[in-house]
DNA sequence: TTCATTGTTTGATGTACATCAAAGAGCTTG
DNA sequence: CAAGCTCTTTGATGTACATCAAACAATGAA
């Protein structure tokens, strides 16, 4: 039954198509670098901007680039000249310890920037790798600051999408600080999921992308116990899982396990 | 011996006085409110400005503001109209989850800039409370925006300091998902001396501004846990622990518990 | 096809830290 | 100065998760 999870099967939610996630890589050639015409712009980009406004911001984008799945699109220590937006594939970003232990910092997907951790020195402080075949919108900081200058609304959604990832990492402070591990894979998958879901895809059912191990680091679990709280919450039905398709069975048991209520 | 730690005995470095921390609330009146003549400003603001640049930037700040210990400077859910740089005195932030277990997500002293997290959705997501009584410039984020369009160096400024936050935030995800409650506590230890010292005071004695609690919530441990772990490092004569009096005697060994050298 | 490689699952055992509990230290207040 | 806070320390015990280990599944190369 999981055997039967296409991606094709997921639908569409407003105007972003699942074009871009479905179709082999592209040739950039073909199609126009340009955010105006992009059918990922209301991720990306801010919303509610004219026409002619949107042609402009075009320039953002200076080319676009593929990764190969496992290649690093930036590594710790390189220098910081650019954001990027993804459009197609799958990342995740990750610091190193000295001692050579990795910490996944964040699982990226289409639509959103990575990057930003480069701006504070110059230099890129995570490794970001594609966790599948990949393209990437290059967005030159410089670019971006002077058309945010011009654009209050764009200087708005790149303080916002900055905060955003502020917030964000609030919330995984509190999973690794405050949670078990059933709640952190809880979470986990309903944040996974709504992610998806607003680029189209089922609420239900999905693949992942990456290694129990990988989901383990971002979690601060180790894989095993990934595996067996995921198998955990196959016997309670609340999933099913087969290898790396998951179906969420019973969504609210998820939520429960996230937030507990109170019992009062 | 610790008894004798006092806040006078910090000493200077650059142009930064310890102005700030020793002399009582000043009455606002007082002191022209601007960052110009401000004895932090190169830790608020960008460095390398002209005078004149810098009277231009004065403006930034609306107002000063007094919170006294224990009370809320935002709290999850107030609508988000400003930035606030410390002046003095001492926050935490912290953000709730739904069953009320609260997770700090970071100290923060004078020349830092906190609310930061409000901006995404216009409201703030965490809560700042004082660790003691506190000073804080309002900065309403209009003005900061407006500002820093006209002034990329203050533009690049604003980046950088929601991109050394985002880097921050990654730092403390690699303590909580990867390393040891020893580590933890001396990666806690070295930070907060560091910046300490970069504000003048001394490179080994401080005071915690916070309880072993809120130092267990920030590095996701029990207050009982942190206790032993100081007790621990103290035994060991790496510290010298005195209720929320603290001497550093071997940074070194801090170091080595925080980086461990593979033995190859 | 077989073999090798990589990722996953599951079981047995170990341990770092949490929890429970109680005493002590430093304050504030009357 | 005693009474009553809050915070901290320390000990005894419990447990969630890590570690170690081995088998299994999927993938891709030879």
């Amino acid at each position: 039954m999981l055997d039967a999870i296409t991606l094709t099967e997921a639908y569409n939610v407003s105007s972003l198509s699942d074009q871009a996630w479905i179709s082999p890589p592209m040739n950039p050639e073909l199609f126009k670098v340009a955010c105006s015409n992009c059918n990922l712009r209301e991720l990306c980009m801010p919303v509610g901007l004219q026409q002619a406004e949107m042609v402009k911001l075009d320039s953002v984008v200076s080319t676009r680039k593929r990764i190969k799945e496992g290649s690093h699109l930036f590594s710790h220590g390189d220098p910081f000249t650019t954001l990027y937006a993804i459009r197609t594939g799958y990342f995740k970003t990750s610091v190193l310890s000295e001692d050579g232990r990795e910490q996944v910092t964040g699982f990226q997907m289409a639509g959103e920037i990575i990057g930003m951790d480069g701006i504070v020195s110059d230099q890129h402080h995570c490794n970001a790798i594609a966790l599948e075949d990949a393209e990437v919108c290059v967005m030159p900081f410089e670019n971006v600051e002077e058309l945010s200058r011009e654009f209050p609304v764009l200087q708005r959604h790149v303080h916002k999408i900055m905060s955003r990832e502020i917030v964000r990492e609030n919330g995984v402070m509190m999973l690794l600080g405050n949670m078990r591990a059933e709640e952190r894979l809880a979470a986990f998958l309903l944040n996974l999921v709504q992610r998806l879901h607003a680029r189209g895809f089922s609420q239900t059912e999905f693949v992942l992308r990456m290694t129990r191990e990988e989901i383990g680091s971002y979690l601060g679990m180790k894989l095993e116990t990934v595996s067996r709280t995921f198998s955990k919450f196959s016997e309670e039905g609340i999933i099913e899982v087969k290898q790396r398709n998951v179906k969420i069975l019973n969504p609210d048991a998820l939520k429960n396990i996230f937030t507990p209520q109170s019992c009062g």
